[in-house]
RNA sequence: GGGCGCAUAGCUCAGUUGGUUAGAGCACCUCCCUUACAAGGAGGGGGUCGGGGGUUCGAGUCCCUCUGCGCCCACCA
């Protein structure tokens, strides 16, 4: 290909009077584009015949319920920026959106929205209509069909307002075809279908087990969401009393006085010489008189306290690791709502004092039970203030509790080193963008502690497809559930019914009954890659497709979202979900701290694509390299916007000389030197997007852009103007300039390099080829830009420094510089000097040493 | 406590395998209403590259160490 039969399709020269606009402005270019494209199908995926063809991505799906913030439109931008690359190198980019509408989120957010909550027992209300003034402290218990419907129409409002978001951010998301929601019937599918496949091959498996319980939504949750938070308390120290008439009494300090009733031992170090003597005796617990044994592990540290714990059933997670490993007995007494059974526990040989404390929360009978302490004088001193760190679900207000339930888990290495090592290899396998990113991982899998717990006792989700057995006396049999044909998923086993029984069986004894709980929301994303992909739906779409090119994401979600895809896809298909994991740092606000709803310091993205457009916004979150957090700042905003008009003005400037375009030679040395520089940005900027490094990719391109305007742009427009025989090369070199500098701008800013492209060219930008080397012709010297700006400088400082307006004439030039300088430089002469207002002629002046000039202006008379 | 990252101009950040005088944008100062652009243009001032050691002919860059900040994880006795 030479170098001129690149551009030769496009049509020969003709006007564009009325196509370039005579006031160019960039409001309205959102409105007028976003429509254009979803008329045109613009960023529809066509499916090609291989998978090489493609470029995958497996978009983050946003919860619904909650709110975008800033972080949210930078991430997002960042996707489509490599979305948009891909695209114009002649991918066909497999670009879905996906809402997460299920979960707590969307229950939480129904009910202080329509002031209801879910009460499984009651009957569906068909005519239910939600309160017209809702009272979110009195919520109205209604039927759980009427609370999900309530989810369904709420999640519906909010994701139109999510995707008008999007589309005015400009994601080139196929929305028509690749749209999917978590709560839809296909997700549900295949998670069921997934969860089978676990299930049958054993990597789900049901177990009771102590399980950390949030008592505000009476629900289990995962260690992933967990959230250690600071949480004011006491330390009480406490007596127990070894037996022997005159012993002196052995004390503990906790900080949860309230739990013992529920103490199974005392544990200290082995090595604790101050407890080395008690070791294999017993004591009795205040109060309720228990024989309690003393006991060693190495769990217990010595410094904490008084270095010896009493371990309850449960008061955290070292107390599961010691009741697990010393065989101790289960006294439960928090119950599933947070408070101490209502029936005083069998156990105590003291039982009458329990009556204080029997169903209270823990803030209550923590009360009561220091009271009761000190009564029996067994409260040593006065309680001390203390700050702990506590476990809280994400979500929650209050810490968790553990207790002992039943549960769907699925293996995760957290009790299986091999498994674990599998996963990691798994994580190796993957390109980490940026590359230190992969330590997250590592540490977040070597750190599990647990089989990962799918299971929640909530209402607005992915149903267990099993049912089990009654016993004759009513009671399920979990051991062997039973499940239903792969074929009839989706299914609700709490309307379905198991082959061989009928609706009449349900809930009596020898009949059966279905799984109450539904799927956390991570079990079904854990599945994006499959549900965007069409996996066991759509064999051809999924071989096009899967694994994915990209999984982007923030660093916060690689130890839920990243790590659970890659445990399922291991799992069911043996590799990793994607080649690369491409992870967005955060927007932090100007004090570098996590910007949060709570704080107040968080920005609403509406506010700022009104206030300073798409084009401004992405070019901003373009500014934030991949894993880099980003302090929040509007100034970034605007330069984003000067860039926008930039290239608007710049354009219909170009345009206003060239025409539409021209097939003449270029021969002019400016010309030839500009292309060359140019050759170099299309290098670096496609390096760095092969790369997944959009930032570098925009610095390159706009660094070019402002010397194009500010130095060739300013030597040639006379040229350009003029009717002379190098005319033509520098109009023909403008207008390839300018469409090369347009695809590089696309994937940025994709609504302002639309408009200009769609005055001179046909089709989409960002339908076109990116642009190559190819297209430019050879021959140019790029040193000669950096002369030009040499020179340009000199005339500007001097006229600056003079104080004289930049069209006041030269009247003297000398340009000092070594020979091959001054020959370039000779050779545009006549630019030079139409640009600088140069009516002398220049002196050129051979010397060894770098470019120097001394410029004389015109200057006004001295005033005396 | 473990892991990771960051520290360069007043602010936000570049500085590729060590190599002339350390760069950009913003902010600041001065000037220019120049027919693409005043949400503009031109020019200018401003940095002992967090501290301390070391390797080297040469260190912002490599090694050690210290300090500060941020994020993830652990931490309920």
């Amino acid at each position: 290909m030479t170098t001129h039969t690149a551009s030769s399709s496009l049509p020969a020269a003709i006007p564009l009077a009325g196509r370039v606009p005579e006031r160019a402005a960039l409001e309205g270019l959102e409105a007028k584009w976003s429509l254009a494209w979803q008329e045109q199908g613009t960023y529809d995926f066509v499916r090609p015949a291989t998978r090489d063809e493609v470029f995958s991505i497996d978009t983050p799906p946003p919860t619904v319920s909650g709110s975008l913030h800033v972080g949210h439109v930078f991430s997002y931008t960042h996707t489509d920026l490599i979305a948009r690359y891909q695209r114009m190198r002649g991918k066909h980019v497999f670009y879905p959106m996906g809402w997460d509408d299920n979960g707590l989120p969307t229950e939480r957010r129904v009910q202080n929205y329509y002031g209801v909550k879910c009460d499984p027992s009651l009957p569906y209300d068909p005519d239910f209509t939600p309160p017209a003034n809702p009272d979110p402290k009195r919520q109205l218990p209604i039927a759980r069909k009427n609370f999900i419907e309530l989810c369904h129409q709420l999640t519906a409002v909010d994701e139109q307002a999510f995707e008008a978001l999007w589309r005015q951010l400009g994601l080139s998301v196929d929305w028509d075809k690749l749209l999917y929601a978590t709560i839809s019937d296909d997700a549900i599918r295949v998670s069921q279908l997934a969860f089978l496949r676990n299930q049958a091959r054993g990597e789900a498996y049901l177990a009771q087990a102590p399980t950390l319980w949030d008592v505000t939504f009476q629900t289990a949750v995962a260690q992933a969401e967990l959230e250690a938070r600071d949480y004011p308390g006491h330390y009480y120290r406490v007596a127990f009393h070894p037996s022997g008439e005159g012993a002196a009494p052995l004390y503990i300090e906790t900080t949860r006085p309230e739990l013992i009733p529920s103490v199974c031992a005392l544990i200290a170090h082995p090595d604790d010489e101050r407890y080395q003597h008690l070791f294999g005796s017993t004591v009795t617990s205040p109060v309720f008189g228990v024989e309690i044994p003393v006991l060693a592990h190495q769990a217990a540290e010595p410094d904490k306290g008084a270095g010896i714990a009493m371990c309850c059933t449960f008061g955290d997670l070292t107390d599961v690791i010691w009741w697990r490993e010393l065989r101790l007995p289960m006294r439960t007494v928090i119950q599933r709502d947070g408070r101490l059974s209502a029936e005083t526990p069998d156990w105590l040989v003291n039982a009458e004092p329990y009556a204080n404390l029997a169903h209270k929360t823990p803030f209550s009978a923590r009360e009561a039970m220091v009271g009761l302490l000190r009564e029996a004088g067994d409260l040593d001193g006065e309680p001390k203030p203390t700050q702990r760190m506590a476990n809280f679900y994400e979500k929650g207000d209050k810490p968790l509790e553990i207790v002992s339930t039943r549960q769907w888990y699925i293996r995760n290495g957290g009790r299986d080193e091999e498994l674990k090592q599998r996963l990691l290899e798994r994580g190796d396998e993957l390109n980490w963008v940026p590359d230190f990113m992969k330590h997250r991982y590592a540490n977040w899998v070597n750190g599990l502690n647990g089989d990962w717990l799918i299971s929640r006792q909530r209402f607005f989700g992915v149903p267990f497809p099993v049912w089990y057995r009654l016993d004759a006396e009513g009671q399920p049999v979990h051991e062997h559930p039973i499940v239903p044909d792969e074929a009839s998923l989706p299914i609700d086993p709490s309307s379905d019914v198991p082959d061989g029984f009928t609706e009449a069986q349900r809930g009596v004894p020898g009949g059966f009954i279905g799984d109450p709980d539904i799927m956390d929301t991570w079990a079904t994303s854990s599945l994006t890659p499959w549900i965007a992909c069409g996996w066991e739906s759509d064999p051809e779409l999924f071989g096009l497709t899967f694994p994915m090119d990209i999984a982007p994401q923030a660093h916060e979600i690689i130890r839920t979202w990243l790590f659970s895809r890659i445990v399922r896809s291991h799992f069911e298909l043996d590799q990793a979900p994607w080649k690369n994991a491409t992870i967005s740092g955060f927007v932090v606000d100007p004090d570098r701290k996590k910007m949060s709803k709570s704080k107040g310091n968080a920005i609403v993205p509406t506010d700022i694509l009104e206030r300073f457009g798409a084009d401004a916004v992405r070019w901003r979150a373009a500014m934030a390299r991949p894993g880099m957090d980003s302090p929040f700042d509007e100034t970034g905003m605007k330069v984003g916007r000067r860039l926008a008009m930039k290239i608007l003005n710049a354009s219909k400037f170009v345009l206003g000389m060239t025409g539409a375009d021209t097939d003449e030679p270029i021969t002019h040395p400016a010309d030839l030197a500009m292309l060359a520089a140019l050759r170099t940005v299309i290098e670096q900027a496609t390096t760095a997007f092969d790369a997944f490094d959009y930032t570098v990719a925009l610095e390159a391109s706009e660094r070019f852009f402002w010397r194009f305007c500010d130095d060739y742009l300013e030597l040639v427009k006379e040229r350009a103007y003029a009717d002379q025989p190098d005319s033509a090369s520098a109009r023909k070199a403008l207008n390839l300039a300018l469409s090369v500098l347009l695809r590089l701008f696309a994937p940025f800013m994709p609504y302002v390099t639309e408009e200009v492209w769609s005055w001179w060219q046909d089709g989409s930008v960002h339908l076109a080829a990116w642009p190559s080397v190819t297209e430019l012709p050879l021959g140019g010297d790029p040193l000669l830009l950096d002369d030009l700006a040499a020179v340009l400088m000199g005339v500007r400082g001097a006229k600056s420094a003079q104080k004289v307006s930049m069209k006041t004439p030269v009247t003297s030039m000398d340009v000092t510089a070594p020979a091959d300088v001054l020959a370039r430089l000779a050779a545009i002469e006549p630019d030079l000097r139409a640009v600088g207002r140069i009516v002398s002629p220049l002196s050129w002046i051979e010397s060894s040493g770098p470019l120097s000039t001394i410029v004389v202006v015109e200057t006004p008379l001295e005033q005396s």
